[in-house]
DNA sequence: CCCGGGCTGTACCGATCGGTACAAGTCTGC
DNA sequence: GCAGACTTGTACCGATCGGTACAGCCCGGG
């Protein structure tokens, strides 16, 4: 039962959907099926402990299936594409980061939450520039492509119609250069080894 | 002393730095210098009535200074582009309804706030059209426009710096299409009258 | 002058907050 | 089967929550 992962991903739910400020203990009880006293002994430190143990799992989630790839792999941004949109259930799901961004958070938490964004912003500029952008249109994009994706998710969660957010990825997604031709496009070998492991949750 | 306008625009930008229900009501009393008794006598329904009298004041400053020009008036874009700017202080203020949605509330605020949005995309949609967009590119543009205004701000928040909410207005207003040459671009008169009123706070 | 009604500060309320203490389980190695 | 460590539920803590009651304050009309 104290599989400490996957009361993180349930915590990881919890935050997503209620704020992190905004959940109490009796919401976090309810959402692990927890007590308070197992809940202290995974997490000895309380509930800024569970937030930053949540933020590992997803920093960890994307490192992996999304700025790494975007670095080092020439079909990185088809890879994000997918693995952003299964991530964020297709605006379904709010992005945790962005949100906890937005709650009054100390400064070693605000600082770390900006280093994400900075990390997928950067590994998207090097993608770009590999596909022949442009030092400033790849810089311009990437911000946009962030931008898009924080905005696309505000306001599918607002108005109550998840499809904005594809709508908004597709958006910027669509002005990105065109992959070069001279990589011939030799279509992927069936392996199933590129499709992107599931989400942390459910 | 009890202005209550004044009040208002006091308790909105409390709300929109820190948001509205991690605002307690002893950060009101800090933010308005005003006691329990007379907030309770100001807002007798308490912190739900400063939610949403923030609210009509936030709408009524957007329906003048926004959806109405867009609606009606040839420079109606050029004018929400100023007010956005200025409303939102380049970045360096958040988006008090986009921050109050991502928040745990009722269904009928939840309509509210997505009333809000969607009078922002329709306006927009209606300026697009009058500037000579097709539907689906009104339709498009206007979604865009939301998204990036939300996203440039949870960005800019995020990350510190104030300037990515500009770039990411001067972006999507970019794509719009010019103004029809035919309304010969008389250089509008030196009157006043249309700098945008002052953004209801400070 | 004082009187009466709008303001305003403050003491207080029950509920809930995050967190702690600890006793009773449950499981493992011998 | 027993010992000892690991887990877990629960009672409880002081602090703070949103909200209420109410006693004075201030100020204009008689």
């Amino acid at each position: 039962m104290a599989d400490r992962a996957a009361v993180v991903r349930r915590l990881g739910e919890l935050f997503r959907e209620r704020g992190y400020a905004t959940s109490s203990l009796a919401d976090v009880t309810a959402a692990t099926g927890l007590g308070r006293g197992s809940l202290y002994h995974l997490f000895p430190d309380g509930k800024p402990q569970m937030l930053a143990a949540v933020l590992d799992d997803v920093d960890a989630w994307f490192e992996r299936e999304v700025f790494a790839p975007l670095r080092d792999d020439g079909d990185g941004i088809e890879r994000m594409v997918d693995a952003v949109d299964a991530y964020f259930r297709s605006g379904g799901r709010l992005c945790l980061v962005g949100r906890v961004a937005l709650e009054p958070v100390d400064d070693v938490l605000a600082r770390r939450l900006a280093a994400w964004f900075d990390r997928w912003r950067v590994a998207l500029d090097v993608a770009l520039r590999a596909r022949g952008a442009t030092a400033d249109d790849a810089a311009d994009l990437a911000e946009e492509t962030l931008a898009a994706v924080q905005g696309g998710l505000v306001l599918a969660h607002a108005t109550g119609d998840p499809a904005v957010f594809g709508r908004a990825l597709r958006r910027v997604v669509g002005r990105y250069p065109r992959r070069p031709s001279r990589s011939s496009r030799i279509p992927a070998p069936p392996a199933a080894a590129t499709s992107p492991a599931a989400p942390p949750t459910t």
